[in-house]
Formats: structure tokens, sequence, C-alpha cells
DNA sequence: GCAAAAGTGTTTCCTTTACACCCATGC
DNA sequence: GCATGGGTGTAAAGGAAACACTTTTGC
């Protein structure tokens, strides 16, 4: 029975980056094999000895240099054609990725590693179009009920960071005030007596941190988070 | 190279049921090989041509002669020794069926199928407990934001029947007032000129009905929904 | 002194919750 | 006629949304 006969399992990694009020995607260029040249989500094969999260992670840091501190489960892409060489069943993660903290490194199977703005898109080999755009959908969603997007950040930010953050991967306009009034209340950001050094004009913010600990506890118990996407 | 060299890739199903005020967990008794006889969550291997989600639906009808009408990806479960025999990454699905629509006939891999009390659920072979109970968060998750459930009751149903059924999911108590207006609100439960005939004493209520078509409308708009858990 | 961003409270509105009595039916 | 579940409205409380002026800094 030849290889084409069983079922390969991969793995393919949407990872954000947010940069100077903008969103940014990962993406690859292929150096081998079909749709070589074309640019792609970094992924790969799963070996027989790791886990899916170990693959990714494996891919990620071969094919681009970057370690994703936030990973999740996006969803298992099997559809039977979207490989035409042979039947690969995906399983996609979301990473999110301050990108200031690594320089892009393409080393196996990629030629080139890149951040892509999330408005200016390549077209992408096999179906990984629909992938990175379900991954957009989640992030957005997610962003909606649940206060992730730190990883984003540098870890002592001016509240206007988190703000713009969300505005630009919510493309919604918010209330500056009810926003700030909110996340604070939950007490998991926390204010430091560090302020930020003038990154033009203007009035120089406080910078906060999160605290992941108090995040986790709170979540445990329910949190109840929601920014309307009105 | 041998069959030991590749990584499996399975689906799994966790189907709910639900009569009665009590929602119960489909599962089978193996027939065969490892694990055989002690109960477990439907499902088996993916065909080459075929994708996951037709693979669940044959493994389920296959072992249980159940047809789900909801079915959603639940998780990719891809610990390296969740099978001690060799390496099978598996696909999880949530089902939802009215059980009263079907006949349980175990068929293939299977020598029973059986619907077990959520409370009341044996233990399960390889990591489909852990399996099961991921998907009964999801459900519960899903239930508080989404109204699914309709797959579980009858077509046309009392009001009663809802709340019960939401109440007997969530585990807590709702408020019948509340609850009647708040998904009448929507539309998308329409009423009928028919009256439940008399199951028990008291006043027969009437029948409504679930509109899909009104309901996707809605849900493609944004639809707010949810059910608090207090 | 002016342009640019940061910081800050109050009011209005709407949604959610709590709550109790009458009605139809079977026995 | 009584036991059982069905049907219904209103008031109070809480959370979300709208909204504008003052402060600090660089130039």
């Amino acid at each position: 029975m030849s290889d084409e006969q069983n079922i390969k399992l991969a793995v393919d990694a949407v990872v954000f980056g947010y940069m100077e009020g903008e969103l940014y995607l990962l993406l690859i260029k292929r150096k081998y094999g079909y749709n070589k040249d074309s640019w792609a989500l970094p992924g790969g094969f799963v070996e027989n000895g790791e886990t899916l999260e170990q693959a990714v992670k494996r891919e990620l840091i071969e094919e681009t240099g970057v370690k994703a501190n936030y990973l999740e489960q996006l969803y298992t892409f099997g559809e039977v054609e979207r490989d035409h060489r042979r039947r690969v069943v995906s399983v996609a993660y979301i990473g999110l990725v301050n990108p200031q903290l690594f320089e892009l490194e393409a080393d196996t199977d990629a030629s080139e590693a890149q951040w892509f703005l999330i408005r200016e898109l390549p077209s992408l080999a096999f179906d990984h179009d629909h992938i990175a755009q379900s991954g957009l959908k989640r992030l957005r969603a997610k962003l909606s009920y649940e206060p992730i997007g730190f990883e984003l950040l540098n870890s002592k930010f001016p509240f206007s960071d988190l703000e713009q953050l969300y505005q630009g991967i919510l493309g919604k306009h918010i209330d500056r005030r009810n926003f700030r009034k909110k996340l604070l209340s939950f007490g998991f950001i926390e204010e430091t007596e560090e302020y930020a050094t003038h990154s033009g004009s203007g009035r120089p913010g406080k910078l906060f941190e999160f605290n992941e600990q108090k995040y986790s506890e709170l979540k445990a118990n329910g949190i109840h988070f929601e920014i309307k996407l009105a």
C-alpha cells in the first residue's frame, strides 16, 4: 500500500501581529514543491512523536523564527481536495505575537517570511485564504468577548495602545472613556509608575501592564467581558 | 515503512440526546480489539475519499443507526499517547439528536449502542471521558449564548419543553416569564394553533415551532442572545 | 501659544431581574 | 373541587452608552 493511501496530518498557523495601529498576518514563501513561490501560512506535517501544538510551535520557529506566546486551536480543515497532490487534513492554530520581539528568519521549507498588512494580503496557496479568514473572524469574535490581545503589545503599554488595538482589529470606533472604565474595572490591568516616552506629540500616557495571574483567576470564576460591536 | 510510522486520523462523536427533562450521551460498546467491551464514543478512522463530517456521519449511522441533524466540530485531540497501540489523532464533533426519532442499532464495530444519563456515565475507553466532558462544556457554553437545542426536541413543542431543556442542560433555574419573553422577542420561535396533548395533568400548552430560516437571517446579522448562568 | 494626545464623571436609556395571580384541563 | 402545569405584566435595579472639557507635553 503506497503512501498515497494514507491521510497526512498537518498543522497550519494563522499568526497575527500588531504594529502601529495595524494588524498583520505572518506568511511564508514556499521553497519547494507544488505551490512553490506562492505565499502560504507557516505550517507542515505533524511528526509521530509530537503533539499538534508542539508541531505548530516547531514549524513556526523553523519557518519564521517566531515563537508565539499565545496559541489556540482554530479548526481542523478536512476537505478532500484541499491539497491536490494528496489527501492532507490540517489542524489550524491561531497565534498572537508582538512582531517587535522577533527578527523574521526563514529557515527550512520557507525561503522567506514576512508580515503582511491584513487588508493587503496576497492570495495564498491551497485553502489558506479560507483558513486565514476563519482565523481573522475568530480573532475578532474572541477579542470582543475575552480580553486577549495583550500578547500583541509590549509588556508595558499606554492605554491608548489597547484602544487602538481594539479599534484596529474590530474595525469600529470605541468610546475611550467607557472602554478604559470597563477594562480597568476588571482589575487585571495594572497601572505602573512609568510614562510613555513621547512617541510623537501630545501628553505622554501612563504605562499599564497586564496581570496574567489575576486574569486567570477571574476567568476561572467566569469572567463577563464584552465589547459591543456597534 | 510500516503502518506504525503513520499518524492515523479518526473522528469521534459526542452526541447528546434529550428526553423527559434529562440529558443523555450516546455511547457504544466496542466489539473488537483493544478496549473491547468498554464503552466509548461512536467514531472511527477517516477514509481517504471522505471529509471529516462525512466520516462522523457514516460512523454514527454504522455504529448506532443515528442520523444527527446538528453536528459541529468540537476540537482535535492530538496527544501522543491517547491510544496506546498507535498514534491516532481524533477530530471530535458534537451532535444533537432527538432520541425519539431513532431506534438504536449497533451495526459494524459496535456490539451495542445506548443512551446514558449524562450524570451517570460509565468510564470510557481511551481519552473519551475527557472528550465527552469537553463536549458537555461546549454544549453548555453554546446553549447560553446561542439558541441551539431545537434539534433535541420535537419539531413542535410546548414552551415548557424548551424551559426544561435549558434548565436541564445548564443545571440552573430559569425564570419562566423572562425566558419566554426573551426567546419570543427574537421572532424565530413561532406559535402554532396546536396544543399539546395532555402528557400528564394540567393545562395543555400551545405548541411552538422553530423557524430555522428566520434564525439564520438573524444570526447573519449578529444575533445577540444570552441566557445568564446565575 | 497652539497642536496633539491623555485624563476624567455624570446623565440617560435600555436590558435584566424579581415577583404573584388567574386559567384550563384531567381526575 | 382540587391538583397540576400554562399563561401573563409591571416595577426596581443595574449596566451600557452618550457626551465635553481640562491637562500635559513638544514644538
